[in-house]
DNA sequence: AGCACGCCGACT
DNA sequence: GTCGGCGTGCTC
């Protein structure tokens, strides 16, 4: 007897256990899929764990269905991170494993309804007397049908297999067991379970003369034969034009394009059997340009930081680069890969998912040509199945891979060194759904189990970093100026409370504000305008009684979006019509407060009538390359003013950026987060970096009430020091990271009471242990989000206290508190490092 | 997480 | 009287 443990993409802590036989045995190894039925009707893909004989669990064990692989597409290092990532963020395996692979990996199962062979033809057609094969019991009477089953049948008809959905719509009711066990037992259907398999190899058609006609003598014979096919021959023709400079079978789609035909015309002489057709697979992600440039000559701050991180790496293997905005971080990063490849390693180059634009990206490839993989969510399955392929086969291809956060879990072998640029962008942490892993701590794990350097990258490094940097712990480099001797920008607050008073505002523009975007605009420098809030008014009040619309399912007031009309919730996508009057009193006094993007583009319109505004936040770049396109269209300048969301923080490097302005800075200080301030510096410093990158200064204006805020003081003067140690001060007061880790436990349900007794009890259970460093159960700013109260308790770890011993008590804690039926409903996640 | 089983309200 | 709601428990 042979078993093997199957780690299944699910959220359950347990491996499960299959019977193989011998054969299946010799060949599986760690890390292979297999296919494997699981529970009463499911296929489900999983990944060989363990193989062993003659150890038989006490239970029955089930044989797998298929072997999916022919090599481990895992490797048993990728194993090691990831169960390094399951305890430390208190996630299952299989929660990781979900993350980890390309969705293609994991089969899916589907049920197929399929008329029984042996009655359809027979009763659709009138049964004739000839058809004796069909035995009595296969006869089928319409007329005992149900109605459900009769349409089921009736849709059988016309199509040989129907997937589970398809009777559901059919049917329109969820419940359609009954009605196919129905039909079952009447011996009229069929149901199977299908594994697709979802990754299809991108196939490329190719044309070739087929055999019969090589010989010269046999080809004039058939352009004879073709002297009343003009188009066929035309075909013919461009076929030995093309071929004879490849003498290789030639691209269809070229072909046709060549002769100018049509798609029926070349498959007319497929089908004749005069050409013939070649599937080819094809690699989807490939770099198609061409010669590869030098790497540009460092200057002398660049060449000192580069000798500076080498320096430190012979004693540190993390290295914090601390660069202001455009000084020319990327550069250094070049000549670390391009020393580290020289060796044969690969290499990790890791960003924000936003900031991966296809200016980086062609960037990379214009020095290291076609070693440069991409991988990232936008891309497609199939395209991630082959970078991930790639990188198992260590072909150089992919021996430079550039991605998001969830390219930290490919299949390097031989990894050297790993980039995380913008290292303290808060998208490198993953909310939901679990994992809840930061990218960038585990990446430095990821490092230090293939033995490779890092180099964390930044503008305005995370407080965390920083703090490691100055406890030794990370080497760090400074880059203070900006390339060729840019000037940093010149920033200025604008106190609005004051312009207020004189009546210096124009709608939500000072006067300050506008001059320097009238002067930006004379001298025909571009603007960007920073609002961090979608839509054009965040609540709207009745004037007459101070009621607003709230969202039905969550606690929050609705948007108000002009240009659809309509109130939406930012939580729920929940959307209504604008009213025309309250809801509450009837008047019509309905009034906006407060205001967004939307709202700001307006004003534009009517401020600069002549000038192209256009807008960047969620609403504007949904579609797939809408990001791109604004890009675009502000690089070529045919953008005048640009205003955004925090998306403009990121990754654009324009020349021609004059001003910036923020619109309110306010909103960011005041949010309700410990780390509100460091964020609100970080944010205020990555827009302000977006000014001025040509030999002129750069403008940066920021409206405020409170003009006297240290951390606006602080942006204003680029004192990043200053903030770093302001911060830490406080942090360590109140006891926050990066001096007390943090652990924070969510509880949901849609019984206020419920939620508000199960955490009330998780709480009081830690405290058993835990005393004072338990805090909450607190409501979150939002109590209520699509229709499930929420509150949160709060773990706080000193940094003498054990990580893993604490964790082990909140396992403890969880799992008594899983055996209380009362709580069963709550659901509870738990977000290890939630910052 | 799915998914099936099983027990109570709103409809033919 | 059914249909279908959701609470409960299990999955090798």
């Amino acid at each position: 007897m042979y078993f093997i443990d199957v780690i299944l993409p699910i959220p359950l802590k347990q491996a499960f256990t299959y019977q193989v036989n011998r054969d299946e045995a010799v060949f599986l190894k760690r890390g292979m899929r297999v296919a494997v039925p699981f529970g009463k009707s499911k296929v489900y893909t999983g990944i060989v764990y363990g193989i062993y004989n003659d150890n038989p669990p006490g239970y029955d064990t089930k044989h797998i269905d298929q072997i999916l692989d022919e090599q481990p597409i895992v490797t048993e290092t990728q194993l090691k991170h990831w169960e390094w990532m399951s305890a430390y963020y208190m996630c299952t395996l299989g929660e990781v494993i979900r993350a980890a692979l390309p969705g293609a990996f994991l089969l899916e199962s589907d049920t197929m309804v399929g008329l029984r062979k042996d009655v359809s033809k027979h009763n659709i057609d009138e049964a004739s007397e000839e058809n004796t094969s069909v035995s009595e019991s296969n006869t089928i009477d319409e007329s005992e049908f149900t109605d459900d089953e009769f349409l089921v049948y009736e849709a059988l008809q016309h199509q040989s297999q129907l997937h589970i959905n398809d009777i559901r719509s059919i049917l329109d009711r969820k419940n359609v067991v009954k009605v196919l066990e129905g039909l079952i037992q009447k011996k009229v259907i069929e149901v199977q379970e299908e594994v697709h398999e979802q990754y299809t190899p991108k196939l490329k058609r190719y044309l070739q003369l087929a055999p019969p006609y090589t010989s010269e003598e046999k080809l004039k014979e058939l352009l004879d034969s073709l002297s009343r096919a003009p188009k066929q021959r035309e075909v013919l023709m461009n076929l030995f034009m093309l071929s004879a400079q490849t003498k290789k079978p030639v691209d269809a789609i070229l072909l046709q394009k060549k002769s100018n035909t049509s798609a029926a015309v070349v498959k007319t002489l497929v089908e004749k059997k005069i050409l013939e057709e070649y599937l080819i697979q094809k690699d989807r992600v490939e770099y198609t340009g061409g010669a590869v440039s030098e790497t540009k000559q460092l200057n002398e701050a660049q060449t000192l930081a580069l000798s500076e991180v080498k320096t430190h790496f012979e004693t540190k293997d993390v290295v914090l680069l601390h660069g202001v905005t455009s000084s020319g971080k990327t550069e250094v990063y070049v000549r670390l890969i391009e020393e580290m490849i020289a060796t044969g390693k690969q290499v990790l180059y890791m960003l924000p998912e936003i900031a991966l634009t296809t200016q980086l990206i062609s960037r990379l490839q214009n020095y290291f040509g076609e070693t440069v993989a991409v991988y990232h969510s936008k891309y497609s399955v199939n395209e991630r199945v082959e970078v991930w392929q790639n990188v198992l086969e260590s072909k150089p291809k992919a021996q430079i891979v550039i991605g998001a956060r969830s390219s930290l879990f490919l299949p390097f072998s031989n990894l050297g060194l790993i980039i995380v640029d913008e290292e303290h962008e808060p998208s490198f942490k993953q909310y939901n759904p679990s994992p809840r892993y930061h990218a960038r701590d585990s990446a430095v794990v990821l490092g230090n189990i293939h033995n490779a350097k890092l180099v964390l990258g930044s503008a305005t490094p995370s407080l965390e970093s920083y703090h490691n940097s100055e406890t030794g712990k990370y080497g760090l480099v400074r880059l203070t100026k900006r390339f060729g001797n840019v000037l940093m920008p010149d920033i200025s607050l604008i106190d609005i409370k004051e312009k207020h008073r004189k009546k210096l505002m124009t709608g939500h523009f000072s006067d300050t504000l506008l001059e320097a975007m009238r002067e930006a605009i004379s001298n025909k420098e571009q603007i960007i305008l920073f609002q961090n809030r979608r839509g054009y008014s965040p609540v709207v009040e009745c004037t007459t009684c101070g009621v607003s619309p709230q969202c039905p399912n969550c606690d929050v007031s609705l948007t108000y979006h002009q240009y659809k009309k309509q109130l939406r919730c930012h939580y729920c996508g929940y959307h209504m019509a604008m009213l025309r009057s309250c809801m509450a009193c009837g008047s019509e006094t309905l009034d906006t407060k407060g205001f967004g993007t939307e709202q700001i583009e307006t004003e534009l319109n009517h401020l600069f009538p002549d000038k192209v505004v256009a807008r960047m936040d969620q609403d504007t770049t949904r579609g797939k390359n809408a990001y791109g396109k604004l890009i675009e269209r502000l690089e070529n300048e045919e953008i005048d003013i640009l205003v955004g969301t925090q998306m403009l923080a990121k990754g654009l490097d324009f020349r021609n950026i004059g001003l910036v302005g923020v619109m309110n800075a306010d909103t960011l200080l005041y949010f309700p987060d410990f780390r509100a301030h460091e964020r609100s510096f970080q944010l205020l410093q990555q827009v302000s970096g977006r000014a001025g990158r040509t030999e002129k200064r750069g403008k940066v204006l920021i409206q405020t009430y409170n003009p006297h805020h240290l951390i606006l003081q602080q942006v204003s003067s680029n004192e990043y020091e200053a903030m770093y140690k302001q911060e830490a001060e406080e942090r360590y007061q109140y006891k926050y990271p990066p001096y007390y880790r943090t652990i924070r436990i969510t509880f949901k349900d849609k019984s206020y009471d419920k939620m508000d007794k199960a955490s009330i009890w998780f709480g009081r259970a830690l405290e058993q242990k835990l005393k004072e460093h338990v805090l909450g159960p607190e409501t979150p700013p939002v109590g209520r989000v699509r229709n499930l109260y929420i509150t949160n308790v709060l773990v706080k770890i000193p940094k003498q206290q054990s990580l893993a011993k604490t964790k082990g008590y909140i396992s403890n804690v969880q799992r008594s508190f899983n055996t209380i039926k009362e709580f069963s409903t709550v659901r509870v996640s738990i977000d290890v490092d939630n910052y």
